[in-house]
DNA sequence: GATATTATTTACCCTTTCCTAACTTAGCAG
DNA sequence: CTGCTAAGTTAGGAAAGGGTAAATAATATC
C-alpha cells in the first residue's frame, strides 16, 4: 500500500502528464508545494516501487502500474464528489476540498457502496471522467470552447479546474454543465469571447476562462 | 491543529477513562498498539500542549481542553457511523472502521451536513451517545444486562463494545437495539444469564456477553 | 522491612518526508 | 564552441512518531 504521501504525488503526474506522460519535477514541485530536492528523492521511492519510470535529468512519466494506482485514487476523488454532490447537497464548488481527504480512505466496501448508491456513475460533477474499478480512464473528446468559432453552438460539458474561485464566477454568470452556449464574436487581441447562452443574450468571457471550459458540438 | 496520531491519542485516553478518567500509559500502550516508551513521549507532547494532565509516574488525565478536543472527534466518529447506517445501507457491524478513518477529516462543513441530514441525532448506531458541537457528552443512565436480576424486563439500548465480531454474534441471535429482553434466571458459577426475547423463549449468554449490553427500565 | 515484580521513564536509534545550501548537467545565446 | 542560466541533483539536517534496552520508581509479597 501506498502512504498519504505518495498517493498525492501519483495523483499529481496522472494530473500533470501531457499527451506523452512527462511531467517535469517543477512542475511538481510547484502542484504539491514542496521543493524540488524533496520531490526528487520521493520520485526516487517511488521509481523503486516501479510506479514511475526515472532517468536523470529527464522527464517524469508513470509506468502501467503508477497509472493504475493513480487512477484508482483519482477514481475515489470522482467519486465522492459526485456522492457530495448528489446525495448530499453540496455546490460543485465546494467539493474539491472535501475529496481531497475522502480520497485516501482505505475502504474498498466504502467507495462501492457510493458507485452502487450512484448508479455506476461515468462523470463527475465538473464532467471529468470516473476511472473504473481497473483504474483506466475513458477519455472523452472534448473541445475547449477557446478553440470554437463565431457561429459555433456547443454544450458545456465539462471545467478542465475545479478551485472554488472559478467554480463561483461560474455559477454567478449562470454558467453549469449541460447548457448551450453560442459564440457571437472572437476578439483577436486578448483572445476574449462574447457568447449567449440561457438568458444571456451577450457575455464576454476572458481567454483565461473559455480555455477551462470544455464542449461537445451537438 | 492536532495530528493524525495525536488524535488517536486523544480518543484513547476519552474511551479507556475510568470515573475518574485516569488512564496508564500501559492501558494506553495496549489499546493504541504502541510501545509504552513512545506513548509515554507523545503524551509529554500533549502535555505541553495542555491537553492533558501529567506528573511521572501518576495516571493520565485529560485536561478540559484535552476532553473538549477528543470529544469533538468523538462527535466526528459517531455522525460518522449513524450516517454509514442510516443513509448508506451499512450494517452496524460494518461501520467502526469506516469511522475510525473519517473522524479525521478537517471539514466542519461536512459533519455540520451530516447532523443535518440526519437530523441532529443524540445517538450512534451502538447507542452511544453523540457529543454535541462543543465536544460534551450528555451521559445517558445505564444497567448492564449482567446487573439485572431474574424476573426483571428490561431494555436493550447500548452496547459497549463494536467490534465486529461481537455485533455479529448478535445479529446471529436476533439481538438489536431496542429489543426487549426478560431475564429467566442466572447462574452463579460463571456469571452466565438465560432470558428469553423476540422469537427466542430460552437463550443463554456468558457474562461476557451481558457486561457488554447496557439496559434501560421500562 | 526486604525483596521481587511490574510500570514508568530515560537514553538512544530508525524511518519518513520535508527542508536549505551547494553542486552538476542540459540547453541556449552569442 | 564557450559560457550562462535554469533545472535537476547531492549532501546534510530537522521534526514527527515509531522502536529497544536499560534504569528507576512504585507496588506487591513474604
Amino acid at each position: 500500500m501506498n502512504t498519504y504521501s505518495e498517493e498525492n504525488y501519483l495523483k499529481a503526474l496522472f494530473n500533470l502528464g501531457n499527451e506523452k506522460g512527462e511531467v517535469t519535477v517543477q512542475e511538481l514541485s510547484t502542484q504539491l508545494n514542496i521543493k524540488s530536492p524533496s520531490v526528487n528523492s520521493m520520485i526516487k521511492k517511488l521509481a523503486d516501487k516501479k510506479l514511475v519510470h526515472y532517468e536523470s535529468y529527464k522527464p517524469l512519466r508513470l509506468t502501467d502500474k503508477g497509472k493504475k494506482e493513480a487512477g484508482l485514487i483519482i477514481r475515489k476523488h470522482r467519486l465522492t464528489e459526485m456522492y457530495l454532490v448528489q446525495k448530499m447537497e453540496f455546490g460543485w464548488e465546494q467539493v474539491h476540498e472535501i475529496a481531497e481527504q475522502v480520497e485516501h480512505l482505505q475502504s474498498p466496501l466504502f467507495f462501492d457502496k457510493i458507485d452502487e448508491l450512484l448508479g455506476f456513475p461515468k462523470l463527475d460533477p465538473h464532467g471529468s471522467p470516473i476511472p473504473d474499478k481497473q483504474g483506466k480512464v475513458q477519455w472523452v473528446e472534448y473541445t475547449k470552447l477557446s478553440d470554437n468559432k463565431p457561429g459555433d453552438q456547443v454544450k458545456l460539458s465539462a471545467v478542465t479546474h475545479s478551485s472554488d474561485e472559478f467554480l463561483k464566477f461560474l455559477n454567478a454568470r449562470g454558467l453549469h454543465l449541460g447548457i448551450m452556449v453560442n459564440v457571437i464574436s472572437t476578439e483577436p487581441f486578448d483572445g476574449s469571447m462574447t457568447v449567449s447562452y440561457g438568458k444571456k443574450s451577450r457575455e464576454t468571457l476572458s481567454k483565461t476562462v473559455t480555455e477551462k471550459l470544455l464542449t461537445e458540438k451537438v
